[in-house]
RNA sequence: GGGGUCUUAGCUCAGCUGGGAGAGCAUCUGCCUUACAAGCAGAGGGUCACAGGUUCGAGCCCUGUAGGCCCCACCA
């Protein structure tokens, strides 16, 4: 036991040195052991580039409360860690790097380019792991893996061929969102929409004549906001319904600068309220446009290049970037006078998540991956409660997105990700799916074969996470014993992206749900409610917070106050409040080893206990259980509440008050040892229950006092005992609880100095009453400022001007030394008399409606009537007492 | 356009299945009481957004209204 306790509790260095021991003994250590059931929790793989921010930190703080939480209840309990290799966030990065050193990404070439970026995930990748474990995170860092590890690629290669086999991943032509920076096509997850101000142009289309001719005076008018796209126009649409054109419908309009030729066709795409009702049809560059094409059967014209310059399709055009020939096809619709006017416009505009560039619609070649069959087994997990999520208003959100799926475009132009195993022959350009490149062609018996370049989705092995870090496609043993997994805990932004992905990649690939539970958390905001980012600057540094104030602290904050998956305010008064709190249980404790100090018979003592060692020994024994409860339910913030309030509330305030005198009183040895081994007894539980919640200090308070074990997070969780149950005690400390509260506050009305002791009479018909006040007799003189307590049946020979505390079946008067002002006196306990008349109204008005009593249940109105009872003997006694004191 | 969510003390938020409104911070009043001033003892402060309804009973359930936030789809 440590002698010397520092007088304030300061983190600093403790918790390094704790977490050290911790890795040291191997506690996060996981092995496979049929004897204990596991529970197990994969993390959400951080990104390599990324730094601890505010979302990591409460993320990975509700994952190691769970994880220690089941590793005391005797779970075998594996937290499986690792790391993302975020294919576009990455490369950006690096890209953004190079640019620095003047090199372009292309100058390297694809091998050079992954040299640079392994090296990044070598000097990186590290990183954010060691910040985790600043937090107190309990990962089997043993298990560490990658995203790009070798058997994640295993695992990637497999599952992509056989998808491809069952036919469920196909190469499309599809028209996707491109990036002409990034130069990748990027998913409609990717993209955020912007209202950005922008024009729109009407323009008009003459019409072809019945002779082939172009009209002079008909004429078609629409309006568009990204005029250049009429270079790949092939088609103009009204509404079938629309009046107005429907003698249109057939003829053709001549596309104005191209000189093309087009037909006008009928779509109930197109809105007739809109505009003039008239829409230009660029199939190959325009989502709605494209499936009107398909309809029509209408010619796809690609008239950019990858970095959205116009290509040869764009005629004289062709060369200049987007917004340059918007300009020059503005100006020259102007020249022509076919511009009819120019109107301010706001509108959505597509970014790009990563870099911010307008995106462009594009026909490209892209790898997918069918949504249909495959989603259907995730969509019945939830409606079957085979996978649980919380908070439920979850499953909403995700039958949003199952309900509108569409399939996943799962192919990207990026280098630094896995490689699609898709392999062209050289001689007859025949596709082969395998998982090593083919050395003959099945079709022309080539020999010669390409791969294709481009890389999967990041989220393609993400989404095999919880079996691809258990070995998977090997059959392992830890795969067998460990999955599926318990707990996945995220943030519901990525519900789409990961969540979603994962069960229905768990049922397809291993016929098992990949988690039972799904625990979403909000996003950590600013003290304005402002999410935290770079551009912004208002992002608080977790590891700034952790330095000053102490991992524990962090966490108690970032898990309290707010209800599971809504968004949080980060206040620094909070972090401060819940240093102060790991102080006080710093103090607690530390107030206890001094009284331990030198004694050796403190286990003696249980069989010796008091009433109020019974009543927190109880009190705790309920904590014990709802905590649990709590917990097992994922109410984390509500059960650490409730260990909070028990620490600060029941044990300090009020058991260590009550026991001072025990404990300062050298003549009763038994006494003194019930309260040391209460106080000690019931701190240790107290820790264990917070220990999830505040891992560092809770560790070295357990340390300092007690010598049976080594460490408190492989010590055992309390559980309720029966025999730890104690009803009287409880009812009996509560009544002395509310006598003390009531004399300090006669006190404090009458300006009696703390110091200022006075003699007590304790008045009370009920012997049990007068047994309970002599049993605490010690306790409550000190508390209440008592020089001395008198218990009697009834008030003879106390002073006419004593102040009065009515309490139920018990009535306290203090004669104070001087005269105190009989107004006054009259004045509180008319306070009271009024406070009893309300409470009587109340009772009464329930009790008297007959509806109330013929329907209300037994047990409710059993308590109505407890309470009219107790509070008419009140009333009773305070009347009396206002008689007293007005005819004297 | 579709969906979700919020509106409770000056501020930030709890309040689980309906049964006498809570916490932290802030404010005010006493206290350096031999664990802790990062503390102790007290106090004030709320027609639980508004209007209806169901119920013996509504902050909680239902309907509507007003305002805020978020997600999805995206308007040529």
């Amino acid at each position: 036991m440590s002698r010397e306790m520092a007088k304030t509790y300061d983190p600093h260095g403790i918790e390094d040195k704790i977490y050290e021991r911790w890795m040291e003994k191997k506690y996060f250590h996981a092995e496979v052991d049929h004897s204990r059931t596991p529970f197990t929790i994969v993390i959400p793989p951080p990104n390599i580039t990324g730094q601890l921010h505010m979302g990591h930190a409460l993320d990975n703080t509700m994952q190691d409360i769970l994880i220690r939480f089941k590793r005391m209840q005797g779970y075998n309990a594996l937290w499986q860690p690792g790391t993302d290799h975020a294919s576009i966030a990455t490369e950006v990065k690096i890209i953004e790097n190079l640019k620095k050193e003047g090199i372009d990404k292309n100058d390297l070439g694809r091998e050079g380019f992954l040299e640079r970026a392994w090296d990044w995930k070598r000097e990186y990748g590290g990183r954010i792991i060691n910040q985790l474990k600043k937090l107190g995170s309990s990962c089997d860092w043993d298990r560490e893996r990658f995203t790009m590890d070798e058997g994640c690629n295993k695992a990637v290669t497999e599952v992509f061929c056989r998808m491809h086999e069952k036919g469920w991943i196909y190469k499309g032509n599809r028209i996707g969102n491109w990036c002409p920076v990034c130069k990748t096509s990027i998913s409609d997850a990717e993209v955020l929409y912007e209202e950005q101000a922008g024009h729109f142009w009407h323009i008009k289309y003459p019409l072809i004549n019945a002779d082939g001719s172009v009209s002079d005076t008909e004429f078609l008018e629409l309006a568009t906001t990204r005029p250049e796209t009429m270079l790949g126009d092939t088609a103009v649409a009204v509404n079938p319904e629309d009046e107005r054109y429907q003698h249109l419908v057939g003829r053709e309009v001549l596309l104005p600068i191209v000189d093309r030729r087009i037909p006008v066709v009928a779509d109930s795409y197109v809105d007739m309220e809109f505009g003039t009702g008239v829409v230009k049809i660029t199939p190959a560059h325009d989502p709605n446009d494209f499936e009107v094409g398909k309809r029509h059967g209408l010619a796809q014209i690609n008239i950019l290049n990858d970095d959205a310059t116009i290509n040869e399709n764009g005629g004289r055009y062709a060369g200049m970037d987007r917004y340059e020939a918007r300009k020059a096809i503005v100006a020259e619709l102007e020249r022509l006078g076919l511009l009819v006017r120019v109107e301010d416009h706001t509108h959505n505009v597509g970014t790009h998540d990563r870099c911010g560039t307008t995106i462009e619609p594009m026909i490209k070649k892209q790898w997918f991956v069918k949504m249909d069959e495959l989603i259907k087994p995730a969509v019945k997990a939830v409606q079957d409660g085979e996978i649980r999520l919380i908070p439920e208003r979850m499953e909403k959100i995700y039958y949003n997105w199952t309900d509108n799926i569409r399939d996943w475009c799962i192919s990207r132009q990026l280098w630094w990700g896995h490689r699609i195993p898709a392999y062209y022959c050289d001689a007859c350009g025949e596709t082969v799916v395998a998982k090593e490149m083919p050395s003959v062609c099945p079709k022309c018996g080539g020999t010669h074969f390409t791969q294709d370049p481009d890389t999967l989705d990041t989220w393609f092995s993400s989404a095999l996470w919880p079996f691809s870090t258990l070995g998977w496609p090997e059959q392992t043993e830890d795969l067998k014993y460990f999955y599926p997994t318990d707990v996945l805990v995220t943030g519901y932004d990525i519900i789409f992206f990961w969540v979603i992905r994962m069960i229905f990649s768990g049922y397809e690939q291993m016929g098992e749900k990949p988690f039972k539970t799904v625990l979403f958390h909000g996003l950590v905001r600013d003290a304005q409610g402002r999410k935290m980012s770079k551009s912004l600057g208002n992002g608080i540094d977790p590891l700034e917070i952790i330095e000053k104030y102490g991992a524990d602290a962090l966490r108690l904050t970032l898990i309290t106050g707010n209800a599971p998956g809504n968004d949080m305010r980060f206040y620094m008064e909070r972090v401060e409040a819940n240093r102060n709190f790991a102080n006080k249980v710093w103090n607690a404790s530390r107030f206890i080893c001094m009284n331990m100090e030198g004694k050796e018979n403190i286990a003696d003592g249980r069989k010796h206990l008091q009433p109020a060692d019974k009543w927190i020994l109880s009190r705790l024994n309920n904590v014990i259980r709802e905590v649990t409860d709590n917990m097992e339910s994922f109410e984390l913030g509500i059960a650490v509440q409730k260990v909070y309030d028990f620490i600060w509330d029941e044990f300090c305030d009020w058991y260590i008050e009550m026991v001072k005198p025990r404990l300062y009183a050298t003549d009763d040895a038994d006494s003194q040892n019930a309260a040391l081994w209460t106080l000690q007894t019931a701190l240790v539980d107290a820790l264990k229950l917070l220990h999830p919640y505040m891992p560092f200090v809770t560790e070295e308070i357990f340390g300092a006092i007690q010598s049976e074990e080594e460490s408190i997070m492989i010590s055992s969780w309390p559980v309720y005992r029966e025999d730890r149950h104690f009803e009287q005690e409880e009812k009996e400390i509560e009544i002395l609880k509310e006598a003390v509260r009531g004399v300090r506050g006669v006190r404090i009305q009458m300006n009696v100095p703390a110091a200022k002791k006075a003699h007590i009479f304790v008045v009370s018909e009920k012997e049990e009453i007068r047994d309970a006040f002599e049993r605490g007799r010690l306790f409550f003189a000190s508390l209440a400022g008592a020089s001395e307590i008198t218990l009697q049946a009834d008030r003879t020979g106390i002073a006419q001007d004593a102040v009065s505390v009515v309490l139920a079946n018990a009535t306290l008067y203090i004669p104070f030394a001087e005269l105190v002002d009989i107004a006054q006196e009259i004045e509180r306990l008319e306070k009271e008399e009024n406070r009893l008349n309300g409470e009587l109204a109340r009772v009464n008005g329930m009790l008297n409606n007959e509806r109330f009593i013929s329907r209300a249940p037994e047990k409710k109105i059993a308590e109505e009537r407890a309470k009219l009872e107790k509070y008419t003997q009140m009333m009773a006694q305070v009347q009396e007492r206002l008689g007293q004191l007005k005819n004297r």
